[in-house]
RNA sequence: UGACCUAUGGUGUAAUUGGUAACACAGCAGUUUUUGGUUCUGCCAUUCUAGGUUCAAGUCCUAGUAGGUCAACCA
């Protein structure tokens, strides 16, 4: 009915290179991507993107997408990890194409890929030290010098790496290394190492094996064994493209292709493994899962929804320059799902006693929109009452006219009940407000107001009598400055922010008893929480996951 | 004394492949509203610099400049 062209979407680098080689038949049709972890560490938001980008990209194109453990390292991997990745992927919304892969598990093809270019004379054994390696390699302006051990036969170099992978060398003894080019401008050209002598077990594949290959050897075959048709990495893999391709080229197998693309960096965020490590052990966070942290539990703790982060990621785009995404965007995304699946919920933190001079009600039950946006997703009671709590900074003696909240003389409707007129306040002998006092208006009823009265704000409120003790965290950035770690001669540790977590008594209504863990909640006019797994029956924890946009402040503040 | 990658508003991405800078977030102003939320509207850049080709350049050429990356028996 509409003549509007809407198809000329437009398309990012990448998909831009599977449609070209859709339409040139490269891989015969096919598009498999694939997410390769290694497991030593748990997901955080750089992650998501990866997987998002993987998954989707999959998705668009008809294809699917493998997860594959690139597990090479018995040294610093542990099947705890796998666990949790797996987990966070599903928890992410993504399942992988048939059943988890891992690099473990070709490490017999590994291994033969490894004597076929020994037999190729394009591997050779070389037994220097890591010290004389590096030397070799030269410098990036100084090009590498000759190694002796190049031009060892192939027979000779066939028994040595035997012996090698029978554990007749201790660990560090001898490396398997392909004999590429020692002049390349490129250093990883420069005969990478491809198998190393490790004496350690395996978590999957135990005692079987000494010798482990080198990543360099392990993924680009990895990605052939599994007729990946598009292996998607971040920028600094760039220079490892040649030695993809060589190894690929020289074994004459399925020829996967990779591409760059970079990676993302949010504000106030810090992906390093080591990194975090040290915020857990300088007792900074309490853990992988604090909701401070950037990992994916922690965000998902903190009470961000799995739905947030891969709009987010979508929104951050694709290409291959340097980037600070601004956090705001991030809760930005958070707030447009929350705004419509979290259903209001009546909380006070700050709370001060407003006294409803003259109403006699006390216990009545007001029906209370779950979401005013959002009919379907029903109605709750709130009970109400002669006293009730209320926000501390709703209320200012010396108001100024722009102040739409509580103040002698001024109307305010209380959300779902009535309106009240203020008629008085009470400071303690300290000069601290005490108790605040109001007259109601009868007629001025949520639903049945026929008072005409036309008040300019609406206020949260929780009854005294009804009203459930409970625990808010509210949660800030862990950092001062937004890159932390972009700052030379600075340790990202001198950017933390101590205050990052305050925990403030609160009362909230009692339709909230029993939250389950994970539920998140709009506490009107303050912001989105989620139930925190630290919760017991006797008290509720919530943490913040993020504020209302743009909220009124009083000059000054 | 090298090689590679990148350069568009505050931020992140677009621009039908040479046709007159678009979208989102943030910000500001206004609208709607029983959440100072939501909604909706308006405002906010001549594309790193300097030359050049062209009727026409963010897109092409040349020379610069700036930022990033590359040597671990890590991935």
């Amino acid at each position: 009915m509409d003549n509007i062209d809407n198809s000329k979407e437009s398309l990012n680098f990448i998909e831009q290179i599977i449609t070209d080689d859709l339409s040139s038949g490269k891989h015969n049709g096919a598009v498999l991507t694939r997410f390769p972890p290694e497991p030593n560490g748990f997901l955080h938001i750089g992650h998501a993107k990866a997987i998002c980008v993987n998954f989707e990209l999959a998705k668009k194109f008809g294809g699917s997408c493998n997860l594959r453990f690139d597990d090479t390292n018995p040294t610093t991997e542990d099947p705890k990890y796998v666990e949790a990745i797996k987990a966070d992927i599903k928890w992410l919304g993504y399942d992988w194409n048939e059943e988890v892969k891992f690099t473990s598990e070709y490490f017999d093809q590994l291994y033969l890929f490894a004597e076929d270019l020994i037999n190729k004379e394009l591997a050779y054994v070389d037994p220097s030290t890591a010290e004389e390696i590096a030397e070799q390699k030269g410098k990036p302006n100084i090009p590498g010098s000759g190694n002796v051990y190049r031009d060892r036969s192939p027979e000779e170099n066939l028994s040595l790496f035997r012996e090698m992978r029978d554990g007749k060398h201790p660990d560090g003894a001898m490396v398997l290394r392909a004999k590429i080019d020692l002049t390349s401008p490129n250093m990883l050209l420069r005969d990478p190492l491809m198998y190393r002598i490790k004496h350690a077990h395996h978590y999957r594949t135990g005692d079987k094996w000494c010798i482990y290959p080198m990543y360099d050897f392990a993924h680009g075959q990895s990605d052939s064994i599994e007729n990946i048709t598009h292996s998607l990495c971040s920028l600094e893999f760039i220079h490892h493209r040649p030695v993809y391709n060589w190894f690929i080229d020289k074994l004459g197998i399925y020829p996967s292709g990779q591409t760059e693309f970079s990676r993302m960096n949010v504000e106030y965020m810090i992906t390093s493994k080591r990194k975090m490590l040290r915020l857990i052990e300088q007792g900074v966070v309490s853990g992988w899962d604090d909701p401070r942290m950037p990992t994916l539990r922690a965000l998902s703790r903190k009470g961000y929804p799995a739905a947030a982060i891969r709009t987010f990621c979508d929104k951050v785009g694709m290409t291959k320059r340097e980037n600070l995404i601004e956090f705001d965007l991030l809760e930005s995304c958070v707030r447009d799902v929350l705004n419509e699946t979290a259903n209001r919920a009546l909380v006070v933190e700050d709370p001060v006693k407003l006294i409803i001079t003259n109403y006699d009600g006390d216990g009545e039950m007001l029906p209370a929109n779950n979401n005013d946006g959002d009919e379907t997703a029903g109605v709750r009671e709130i009970p109400f009452g002669k006293e009730l709590w209320i926000e501390r900074k709703d209320f200012m003696e010396d108001a100024p006219k722009k102040f739409y909240r509580l103040s002698p003389g001024r109307d305010v409707r209380l959300k779902h009940a009535y309106i009240v007129h203020c008629t008085g306040f009470k400071n303690n002998e300290a000069g601290e407000l005490e108790e605040v006092y109001c007259n109601y208006y009868e007629n001025s009823k949520s639903g049945h107001d026929v008072s005409g009265v036309k008040p300019k704000g609406t206020l949260h409120f929780v009854p005294v009598n009804g009203g459930v003790p409970c625990e808010v965290r509210n949660l800030s950035h862990l950092f001062t400055d937004p890159a932390p770690d972009s700052h030379e001669g600075k340790d990202f540790l001198d950017f933390v922010d101590p205050d990052s977590m305050h925990a403030n008594a609160a009362i909230m209504e009692p339709s909230l008893v029993g939250a389950e863990v994970g539920k998140q909640f709009q506490f009107l006019r303050k912001g989105y929480y989620c139930v925190d797994p630290d919760s017991t029956p006797d008290k509720m924890v919530f943490n913040k996951t993020a504020g209302l946009k743009g909220a009124w402040k009083p000059k000054g503040k």
